[in-house]
DNA sequence: CTGACCAATTTGGACAGACCAATTAACTCA
DNA sequence: TGAGTTAATTGGTCTGTCCAAATTGGTCAG
């Protein structure tokens, strides 16, 4: 069971990204947000700073107002993938797009930076994904170990950050809608040889 | 003049961020931190709120405990960026990175996705660029009036959002590290004759 | 009728004190 | 010494209050 505060939090976040407000409209006052979900004010205080922290409102003396949705931050990602039952298909492909592409670029770190430890670990993850007859669901689960493993070792925090973020919103969903960005394997057995 | 919980807030994400803290310690109990920084116990606990949505402790009875730095909010970057007076070289070098792919990939995207208008404002913002003649500085100012225009172009909202995070964030700081990455403008060049 | 001005209301920010449930730390006793 | 129990600590929530900034609505001069 969440607290309260993240009760509210989230179903003020879903009520901004379903587009109930405008952009610009005021929220409703912390004062009307205790009585609708019958909470005390400090837990609706706390609820707001949650929202206001991931970009999606600025709070200030006179109300609560919507921002635009690019100016929130990617932790929205989440909330945004769970807001129907089915993901948005092409939020999915543009979260595809962004983590394949920082996965090359973390992997061009690994070969710069990395240990020779770090490179034979990942060599032993990039195995599985070569052999041609293993299950899709096998795969899968070994390209993301691989390509976790591929981050952890670039050396790289916002590389990291932006990795694990996106994988861990991800991770929830991926039952929903399958994991089937193809990866171009060709490419990963290259930098592995090198 | 920020609000008393986001002083208490940033001071604890200091503290942090400093490793004050062990990864698994417990952050002074927020009775303790009302006595630290003379506030009552609802501007501390928004203040927690805000560092525990960056995603640098863990709040729950008992105390509020350190987490891992990897498993920080991609905005803290802009915290570590003004942790000491002069910025990370390393940390700016790794965002660096970063950004520069993304930007490639937003081209990527603008391309296969973007309206004729899109395409021709960009086109605009590159010859500025192309010229040899310009100084570093307008040269930069270009530069980076470019990447943004890609990246709204983009379509792709969460490398949307991690631009503006990361542009946002660095932003502030130009001024003390110069911005120095050269870019490919031949790739640029390429991408914008196609 | 319009627009500038002003007062009343609304709103967020902060404060004080209290109770509860979960956790932690201390203690006791076998 | 170690396990089990108790006491203290801690976060979560609640009630009520005051203040300053922002908004709103009305008023009045032009």
């Amino acid at each position: 069971m969440s607290s309260k505060s993240d009760q509210i939090a989230d179903a003020l976040i879903h009520d901004v990204l379903a587009a109930r407000y405008r952009v610009g409209e005021r929220l409703p006052s912390e004062r009307d947000l205790v009585i609708r979900f019958d909470a005390n004010r400090g837990a609706v205080r706390e609820a707001m700073a949650k929202v206001a922290q991931l970009g999606l409102v600025d709070v200030l003396p006179g109300g609560a107002r919507v921002r635009e949705r690019e100016l929130a931050s990617l932790d929205v990602i989440g909330y945004l993938l769970r807001q129907q039952e089915l993901p948005d298909p092409s939020l999915v492909d543009q979260i595809l797009v962004v983590i394949n592409n920082l996965v090359s670029v973390a992997a061009v770190q690994v070969l710069e930076n990395a240990t020779d430890e770090n490179i034979s670990t990942i060599r032993g993850l990039l195995e599985p994904l070569i052999r041609e007859d293993s299950s899709n669901d096998s795969h899968n689960a070994a390209r993301f170990e691989l390509m976790k493993n591929i981050m952890l070792a670039s050396n790289n925090l916002p590389l990291q950050l932006i990795a694990r973020t996106l994988f861990e919103q991800f991770a929830p969903n991926i039952s929903a809608i399958g994991f089937y960005a193809v990866p171009d394997r060709a490419r990963y057995a290259l930098y592995a040889r090198q």
